[in-house]
DNA sequence: GCCAACGTTGGC
DNA sequence: GCCAACGTTGGC
């Protein structure tokens, strides 16, 4: 089981969107580095749902219910999706901020390489964010 | 194969 | 809305 961090623009797809459609594509990915990390998504894998741009806060979990396959919407048959599911939503949202503040999370993709759309996530760095998630107080660590 | 130019992303 | 950072493209 791994863990992952997966971003989109909630003008073009967003939480509410997903909780709709249940299982659907995540496609648009056209990016090497993002591309194969969607390639190394196992079944069940677990990928946290980030809101970029106009919210910047981690919203919810999805699943990942199918792996890797050509992405229909890309002409050049370079880029792949998966099927994602909805799963929860957090308790309290995450937000950029908030996983700044936090030394442990310091060295997460999310905050070094901001343009990265879907990155990798170690099992603490997951657990923290997590907890993040259940403490709406939890503002300094 | 290098690198300048360009386009896009995303934080602010 | 601006712009820095970064990835990609294409000319050489």
């Amino acid at each position: 089981m791994k863990y992952w961090l997966i971003k989109s623009e909630p003008d073009a797809w967003s939480w509410s969107s997903q909780v709709k459609e249940g299982s659907s594509m995540w496609d648009g990915v056209r990016n090497y580095q993002a591309r194969n990390n969607l390639k190394k998504m196992k079944k069940n894998d677990l990928c946290f749902f980030y809101h970029s741009v106009t919210e910047r806060s981690i919203i919810g979990i999805v699943k990942v219910v199918k792996e890797y396959y050509p992405d229909p919407t890309d002409k050049t048959g370079r880029f792949v999706v998966v099927d994602v599911k909805a799963i929860k939503k957090l308790q309290n949202p995450v937000s950029l901020d908030q996983i700044k503040k936090n030394n442990k999370l310091k060295d997460i993709a999310l905050v070094k390489q901001s343009r990265l759309s879907v990155m990798p996530l170690a099992k603490k760095e997951w657990n923290e964010i997590i907890n993040m998630s259940l403490n709406s107080s939890n503002s300094n660590d």
